[in-house]
RNA sequence: AGGGAUAUAGCCAAGCCGGUUAAGGCACAGGACUUUGACUCCUGCAUUCGCUGGUUCAAAUCCAGCUAUCCCUG
């Protein structure tokens, strides 16, 4: 039987995921990763629940520490990318740098040629290239979070959940009583349960300044508490008085001013993407068409995808989109609707 | 000092030729959604209308006085 290594957190997903790979003949083993033991501000996460799911299913547990790579690899640029007024992702550098890297390595190790997660994401495989493709549930789909993983770890993935819609997962372990069946869906910063900005200030043990909201002329609105709390296309918070919705247009660091402007200043007709990841190793020659995406959670937008120099990519919305946060990843998908996949992605830089 | 205007929740603001539970927006709080930040959505949010009296079966809505603020003329 050909042997798996799944990344297991013992939750709904990862459990079912290991019950799928016993059904489908292989024989899987189970790793917990310990992310964040110790982390200021992070809270307390234990193997309990995934010990409880491997005795269920007969599986043995290996539990790895990757605190100390996870925190330099993770948190710091995520925690050095606010301070710096950008608005990072760091699931999409976790599942690069930690999960799927520390997969592979520890594959390696115990010989094994194929990993798992419980992504909700497909595999599609074209010319000798392994792309993360959208899920069957298009309502959990992650394949946006796994726009920076390399050829060599698309290549040895597999993704039991990608046919599966949510319901069917939870019925899949209920069918089966696993004691997971109900657990609850995991959500926000994995290690900042309390929101970026307390985490932060406990991380850094540095509480924010005030500073001040302007207009787009550069007037004075009123008083924050620090621009380190806001992010482009943000409503809450901002202050009352104005008579409407207003938005985040923009913020400075450095001024520790926070921008803010109306709904319609936030739409822009394209961004361009740095330290960009092509899934195939390819960087494109000629511009092309695609659909891009701006944020997890946003459906795909048609765009011309422009290569320019320095390995940066432009993308020219068809129709502008709202609100693109420098930090944020754009990611082009290829093809259409539900068997749509990952090409590539990169880091927003401007507009 | 005279003349005029306005006073409704944290802010803006409907209602104001009287009639059951005082619109709405912003802000705020809680929730939903969510392996990032946002957005979005749902719910809540003045027993009370500057104050004091009066008229009336009934007033935020009419009347009087007081107070505050704004504007104009000295």
């Amino acid at each position: 039987m050909e042997e798996v290594l799944l990344a297991l957190s013992g939750g709904v997903d990862s459990s079912a995921s290991l019950l799928l790979l016993k059904k489908a003949g292989y024989s899987p083993r189970a790793i917990y990763f310990s992310l964040y033991a110790g982390l200021p501000g992070a809270p307390k996460a234990t193997p309990d629940e995934a010990y409880k799911v491997c005795s269920e299913l007969g599986i043995e547990l290996e539990v790895a520490d990757l605190s100390e790579q996870f925190e330099e690899e993770v948190v710091n640029p995520f925690v050095n990318a606010y301070l710096t007024g950008l608005t990072p992702n760091p699931c999409v550098w976790c599942n690069r740098k930690i999960k799927f890297s520390a997969l592979i390595k520890r594959a390696d190790e115990l010989g094994i040629k194929y990993i798992a997660t419980g992504h909700y994401s497909r595999i599609f495989k074209k010319d000798g290239i392994f792309y993360p493709q959208k899920a069957i549930d298009e309502q959990k789909d992650q394949s946006y979070a796994l726009c920076n993983l390399t050829q060599g770890q698309l290549s040895r993935a597999i993704f039991p959940l990608g046919e599966y819609t949510k319901a069917e997962v939870r019925a899949i372990a209920e069918s089966s009583s696993l004691s997971s069946a109900y657990s609850a869906e995991s959500q926000d910063i994995c290690f900042a349960t309390d929101g970026y900005r307390s985490f932060i200030e406990s991380y850094t043990g540095k509480t924010q300044s005030p500073g001040i909201f302007i207009d787009s002329g550069g007037n004075a609105l009123g008083k924050h508490s620090g621009a380190l709390s806001y992010t482009i296309g943000q409503r809450r918070g901002v202050g009352s008085g104005f008579g409407k919705r207003i938005y985040v247009t923009d913020k400075n660091m450095e001024k520790n001013t926070v921008t803010l402007g109306d709904e319609q200043d936030l739409y822009s007709s394209g961004v361009t993407l740095n330290r960009v990841n092509i899934i195939s190793g390819k960087f494109p020659e000629t511009p092309f068409k695609a659909k891009v995406k701006l944020r997890y959670r946003q459906k795909e937008s048609p765009a011309t995808v422009i290569p320019e120099d320095g390995g940066r990519l432009r993308l020219e919305f068809e129709a502008p989109l709202r609100a693109a946060a420098p930090g944020q990843w754009g990611v082009i998908y290829l093809g259409e609707g539900k068997d749509a996949y990952v090409y590539g992605g990169g880091i927003i830089s401007n507009y």
